[in-house]
DNA sequence: CATGAATGAGCCTTCATTCAT
DNA sequence: CATGAATGAAGGCTCATTCAT
């Protein structure tokens, strides 16, 4: 209730988490070096030495921030989407399509977590090795099956693969290149409601582009 | 007279030219603030004062490095792509792609315009705004001229658009998450071989969706 | 009931002088700023604010150790040598001697006085006052006393004291100045065996000095 | 004649020069690790970041003030000490203590040798290899010639290295013991006549050992 | 009583920039 | 015109110390 942690009993465990909250919105608006361990303990109200008390440094803080916004993506957007056992195909790479661009637009003051993999991608850390095996992979052999329902057996691994690959760049796309899109069509804003439009139109032309393709292929 | 002379006569243009190629180097590889002034100066064999003499500061360095990062891709891969006028919206929707790919990978010691553009995604500064009119509003008509060209006539404006961003955000994915999909899948190499395969791929994809969204089009 | 007892109940008594006795190495190996009251505590498995709370700060420490060292260094090496009452003023100068040196090199994991002592000379704190007196003094009286021993009654007051200095100067020089001979001279090893045979040299050279200068005296 | 020196042309240089002055006071002072760049570049009315520009860090800089506090040493006290080339042995160790004494107490303000070389004693640095090789050995050849003159050509090496030592001892103790005896005989004062008394107990002393050496190595 | 958490001053260093030459 | 020298702000980090528990 008060503004000083300190008056809570747990103030240890509740600093360490303002600061990795603080320092998540810190690293995503200007990246791992820009960013400033003053500026993140200002926002935390927590004193300087308190990143090197908590974390050991500046990259310690990093990792730990990574982590969380993993955690909280991952608890927000379940894996599973929420979606029946016996779903379709279809309804299947709608619910991924839609929780994927969900996630990835999350600018909850908790995680933003789309940003800091943003960067990650132009300045990979070595918190990317752990991240790519826990999370990204996962989403890609998830999105390679609900492909390869669509595609039929005979379709080829690789072709599978590349165009699990098409499916996740649309999603992405609107993400990373936001400062163009928005430059590009102004009147373009990310509402929730734009977000479903996006995902209708990515799905629609994903399931063409596949159901095409699995054409093509049984010709054959 | 002096003892140290300057090389030679043009040394001034040269020092400003080398000046910026350096820099293309350093802001690519770093992101503008964790370039150092130094860095570039002593690459560029270059006084530590030389960028506050030729540009006035970092930024001018800075968005003079972008404007001659984009007339070097823009030379060496031309809008036109060298087709043929009367070339089918198949053959013209596969140059733009493989032309795209192309320049977003060329790494040379000129330009780095991927990495740099990969940057002003995730931090703009104001140098995107132009950037945006003057290459990226035109390579849009473009490929949306081609979409249109596939889907046809009676598509609305709104789903060109988006198909446009679809087959975009398929070519730049590659170059953007890299240093994920290098880690998922580490035999994928970006050879110029390669790049023709995801070319391949990307076109067929591309043209799988569009024909049967047209398709899907007339059947209404 | 707490989750973490210290171990035993003596645990204050013995927390401090663990305290002390990692103090006096870390103290002797870095000096007195250099050396951090967080490794002190790290080698004695203590908390950080222990050395506050056992002696107030940095400092108290600081002359805590000092009182120990030397305690520690009158234990081992006691003044009176072992000698009997009746021995001759040589074997009294040897005795001396090679009580000092051993004194001075003991670099045992209690004491380390030597090395403390050495940095107390360059760095002067309030604690070398009543070291002077207690130890220095004493064992400056009881040296001069031999000195006077062999120089004669007849010998000035300065000439005692000064040829005591003399002496006591070749004990210390090895000490103090052994990165300097170890660099001369490496074959030089301060063995058990190699003290003896300096405590021979010093006490020759020593002896030769003070005959000759008594009989220089006589001469007079 | 102004404060700042950057009115005269050699600016450059000679802010060089007031920091390694400054800094050998400082450091002699207080030690490498608790001497401020900070205080250094206060006292030579230099730029923080001062330092770090001419020497590259903290460390350079205390490399180049010891250099130049040899050379300083060097100037001042000439190896050879203005001796006659047909002195005597008696003479040439008297002149090579007085030597050796006035260039350890020597506090002028461009060198603060002694100081340096104490504290080198207890830190050894990078620097001191060099220091030995360059300064400490040929003065100690310089010595032990001395000594063999005076030893006679049948005194064992041994012995004459151990001799030059016990000279050494007596001249370097005084310096860094001084806290020490000055607490112990409070009226003794380094004043120039102090250290000629002092040579002349120290060449007393040691030419009486050395003659009754010398008689004993020929009896046997 | 004894301690883990937190503090703020201070450290060395790097930086883009400016100035006199 | 072009540059080497110098600047001062800010960086991350370590430190001895204090305080509530």
């Amino acid at each position: 209730m008060s503004a000083k942690p300190s008056q809570l009993g747990s103030s240890n465990a509740a600093t360490r988490q303002l600061l990795i909250e603080a320092a998540a919105h810190v690293f995503a608006e200007r990246g791992f070096k820009a960013a400033s361990v003053r500026e993140i303990c200002a926002r935390a109200n927590a004193n300087v030495a308190a990143v090197n008390y908590h974390f050991g440094d500046k990259e310690g803080l990093y990792a730990e921030v990574l982590k969380y916004s993993l955690r909280c993506a991952r608890e927000k957007y379940p894996p599973d989407m929420g979606l029946e056992r016996d779903a379709s195909w279809e309804a299947r790479l709608r619910a991924f399509i839609h929780a994927f661009l969900l996630r990835i637009f999350d600018d909850g003051p908790q995680a933003c977590h789309g940003k800091l993999l943003s960067r990650e991608m132009i300045e990979p850390t070595n918190a990317l090795d752990s991240l790519v095996e826990e999370e990204m992979r996962p989403m890609a052999h998830q999105l390679q099956s609900i492909v390869r329902g669509l595609l039929g057996p005979d379709a080829p691994e690789e072709t599978v693969r590349r165009s699990g690959m098409s499916v996740i760049s649309q999603i992405v796309f609107y993400h990373h290149c936001r400062p163009v899109t928005q430059r590009l069509y102004p009147k373009m804003q990310f509402s929730q409601k734009e977000i479903d439009r996006l995902a209708d139109h990515i799905t629609e032309f994903s399931l063409a582009a596949l159901k095409q393709m699995s054409r093509n292929l049984k010709r054959k």
